[in-house]
DNA sequence: AACCGCTTGTGAACGCAGGAACAAAGTCGC
DNA sequence: GCGACTTTGTTCCTGCGTTCACAAGCGGTT
């Protein structure tokens, strides 16, 4: 399976992908055979000629007069982002925000299966999640090892947030998605993608009141 | 209180300015009194010069030579990101992330406080979370109204989604934080923000593959 | 009092993402 | 069979964000 195209996607494209994806899917599953680019982003929330771009990288897929075959484009997207490999991923820090992710069903049509779930409370272990059951900090590198996980996922809290990223470095995760409100370092290889709830919600309200500033209309 | 400085901030600072509050209110727990940028840089994970270009949005605030007061840049910043002010936020949909966001002591002490939480569920109606209990989601406008909330948090089911974000716009909410896997519509005026979290692990998923393919070294 | 080292703040260049406009291509109607 | 319409794929351009590099300024030292 060769790729003549651009090996390179702009991580800007690949999260719009996954979004178009998602509709794509409901359109799918509302029996919709075929989809113009004005359509589809207006449900995705972006403009028309930027999905076009996007989807541009994946080589022609859509056909001129009619619009993109549902299906297909679908099809051709999950290949790209690779939704149909299933991902080992482990979580550490069984919370409320933990177990909401554990308990996430949508994870697993995406690709993603978490085997393993970790906290250090004794409270916790024991307790069964999504078909899991949680895990003492203890067992984390064992399991990383046996399962191959490739991704870490750490709702912990601050303070063993870097100890956290540390182990799972150690132990071979290559991809870790940080929740708590600390800046991670880690080791060359690891990628470590942060989601800071506080801060989005800090941005919104700025823009907020600065809008309340700007056109006092 | 005249701001002679250029009004607008652009959003990828002020998300960034977030962090660097969060830094320097460690650094000034921990008894330090000044701080060079190179070293905010690096515990935010960002660039010195592109921090300083940040701060630069504020007018001078740092003295050649020594670096940052800390005390002195956090209440800076604090200030601009408006912390001290409180602002009424509410919650619909309080499964597993709601309830993560809802107990998140993080929130008050940014300047954020939850006046009402709520639920079609009755099951959850009445629980306490976080020293408010849960009301039934037809008190929505009369809360919003009442409280002058203007910050909406949306972690319903995409299926439901729509509505709410229609009910908070109507009731006079002006900024939306959208949890649900869905493209929210908002009528002009009224602010949305999406946070998807398998968006996120999506594309942390796609680089990590990429990175495997790129660098087969 | 003058020098030196250190750090900030700013100006310029680079690269990238986003938007608009246009040509290619395929389908539908006559 | 031919023309016109629709929609894609691409190209150009504008603006923004990021990075590098340097001048300005302050404290400490002699």
């Amino acid at each position: 399976m060769i790729q003549p195209r651009p090996r390179t996607i702009p991580e800007a494209t690949v999260a719009r992908l996954a979004v178009y994806l998602r509709v794509l899917s409901a359109l799918a599953d509302a029996g919709r055979s075929t989809v113009a680019s004005g359509e589809l982003a207006a449900a995705a929330g972006v403009n028309p000629a930027g999905l076009r771009k996007d989807l541009s990288h994946l080589g022609p897929c859509g056909v001129r007069g009619v619009g993109y075959e549902v299906a297909t484009l679908r099809d051709r997207i999950s290949g790209v982002l690779g939704v149909e490999r299933s991902r080992a991923c482990v979580l550490v820090g069984i919370g409320n925000l933990g177990s909401a992710l554990a308990d996430y069903a949508g994870f697993g049509s995406r690709g993603f299966e978490f085997v393993g779930l970790f906290d250090a409370a004794p409270a916790r272990i024991g307790q069964r999640i999504g078909g899991l059951t949680v895990r003492p900090i203890d067992e984390l590198e064992d399991v990383v090892t046996a399962t191959q996980a490739s991704i870490g996922v750490i709702t912990t809290p601050a303070e063993v947030a870097q100890s956290v990223c540390d182990r799972l470095a150690d132990a071979g995760v290559r991809s870790i998605l940080n929740f708590a409100p600390v800046t991670l370092a880690a080791p060359d290889g690891v990628d470590v993608r942060k989601v800071d709830l506080s801060v989005e919600l800090q941005v919104l309200a700025f823009v907020g009141q600065q809008r309340l500033v700007g056109e006092p209309a």
